[in-house]
DNA sequence: AATGAATGAGTTTTCATTCAT
DNA sequence: TATGAATGAAAACTCATTCAT
């Protein structure tokens, strides 16, 4: 039982994303998601509150395995190098696995009603990014003047804006490329990171 | 009269930004923007077609500015970090002269509905930036082998990522922390990409 | 068996009643009744063919009881003055015995929609009511030119607009007050209709 | 201007009135009512904000004039039994004025959200009927023993009664009829109040 | 140029009711 | 009996856009 209602819910989740990737948060109504899982469009309002709360969940839920990640890279006791690299393999990488989820965080998360309320679990990745830089300035690997909060969200930026790319056609975003980019992007980062 | 025109539309586009900024652009009514700008919403269809139509007009008029701007410093025969340095200070610095066209931009037109139409024209800003990149390469400043492309969308992304921190109330974005991430930046950016 | 499925029934009732009086019919819904209840929604279903059908039990169970009643004091063997104060006392003494009743009946049932299918039986209370003033008339006691049927109405809306009061909470309803009201509503009817 | 403009809302509350006399408040769709009054549905919302609050409108105008009546009666300075026949002839007789309104305010105005609202001023008019019966004690017209406020209210209910009489067909409703009410309750309300 | 009354397409959400289990 | 997932009709309300004045 309680399986087949989180088979539902995923089920929902699942369109919702797929649906929002092609056409927009906005420009999706909520009959579209429910025909997509092929459900009553009533169906959506015993699982969610609204449509909104379904895109929360998708960002939430995506966003705190993100994070998860960050944290298990930032514990990790590899070099610096070697951490910018598991972070733009996963961050980048995730345009691979789950394209529709990318797209739709690339473009919806930032906006709209409801950003107030996903600021605050933003911010715990940009305070994971930090500490990595500073930490690497305790090691010594990172040049001391370099301010760490400003330097997260600009490496942050860095890659989301590769996503953007994709996201957008404007950009290449095959394997090939994608590994071109993680590539890039660390030698980037690491070289104007490193002391 | 020409003149009188031009004055009603750009208070027209001025009062959009400021809602815009304060609402985001699907809460804005059309309403809110004639209030603002202390007409009747009837007359904001003599000067545009439509709302979107406000949205596109506010992009434009700002992008090409940019563009503009950046492809003076493309031009202009100074050194690369030179270079850096001044697009950070028009770009990062644009939050003090003009927030609420900074939130207008940040928020809904590098992703929102209709980025489609707008992709040529960001393109050109990429593409400059691109073209500073492989100028510095041939002039040997620029580590040869990094892909310019992508180092133009990640410098880019850099510098946006940090807009959006003040857009979003998420750092400090008073004059003296301006100037702090334009110096971050141009450190980063300059250090990730010299030979 | 049968005793339970009374029992179902008539606790479904009752807390249909409650929800009923607090809400109102058309804000209440089925679920709300059925969490009063502590039973499953669906389960409602088996005992009622709709929410209206609720309603409609609620209002024949009672009014047939009242109706009854009414004949009784018709048929009794008592002064004019001895059956009004029997029928005060049972109306108006029904707001200490059952507040939720009156709220409902005094605020769905009299007026409400579906009154069409109702109004027969009303018409039976107020028939009784005619005859008890038409037999005071046989009996000298009652002025002989009064016309009865509009009389029974008078009467009828005299004591119902003191429950109404009550249930608005624009008179104070407590067991005094309750004393004070038949008292008056008595005398009033009384020294009316009297010859 | 204003004058075209009072003319839209006179005729949206005058369909409001016709159409919930119909079909009631409840089942009567705001595009029932556009229909109605000629217009589409969304006009109705540059006049009002809600259904409900065309209903509220409906109730207050018509209300407010009734107790500007009663209150007239009050302070003229005629007997009782006068003022008695002024208030019925008034009241009742509004059925053969403007049935629709009756309709309304007998079904409608004692039910669904806002009664809350309306009760302050429900309560203006029954203040008015207890200061006229108070007045009646003191000039020794009514029995001294007689609580005021219970009796205004039996007084009231008596006339709204009939009033339900003629809504619901149960009472035959023609200017004869309506007269021959008016007679009968004031003989009654007289003749119960009288010392 | 300017107004604001008028239009009507568009969409979320609610909730009574059904029915498989 | 009992549950609650699933359905889908129904409707209020919003608001961009038009247009007569």
């Amino acid at each position: 039982m309680a399986e087949r209602v989180a088979d539902r819910r995923a089920e929902l989740l699942d369109a919702a994303v797929r649906v929002f990737a092609e056409k927009g948060f906005h420009a999706t109504r909520v009959g579209d998601i429910a025909t997509e899982a092929g459900v009553a469009h009533g169906l959506l309002y015993h699982y969610f509150r609204s449509k909104e709360e379904v895109l929360e969940t998708v960002f939430r839920d995506t966003w705190s395995a993100l994070v998860a990640e960050t944290r298990r890279i930032e514990a990790s006791d590899v070099p610096l190098r070697e951490q910018l690299r598991l972070f733009a393999r996963i961050y980048l990488g995730s345009w691979l696995q789950t394209p529709d989820l990318v797209r739709v965080l690339v473009r919806e998360v930032a906006r709209g009603p409801g950003v107030g309320s996903r600021v605050a679990e933003i911010g715990e990745l940009f305070d994971s990014l930090r500490r990595i830089i500073e930490a690497g300035q305790a090691r010594g690997e990172v040049r001391p003047g370099l301010d760490p909060t400003i330097a997260a969200w600009a490496l942050y930026g860095a890659h989301e804006e590769i996503l953007t790319g994709w996201v957008l056609g404007q950009l290449p975003g095959d394997a090939a490329e994608v590994d071109r980019a993680v590539t890039t992007v660390v030698e980037l980062a690491y070289a104007g990171l490193a002391a």
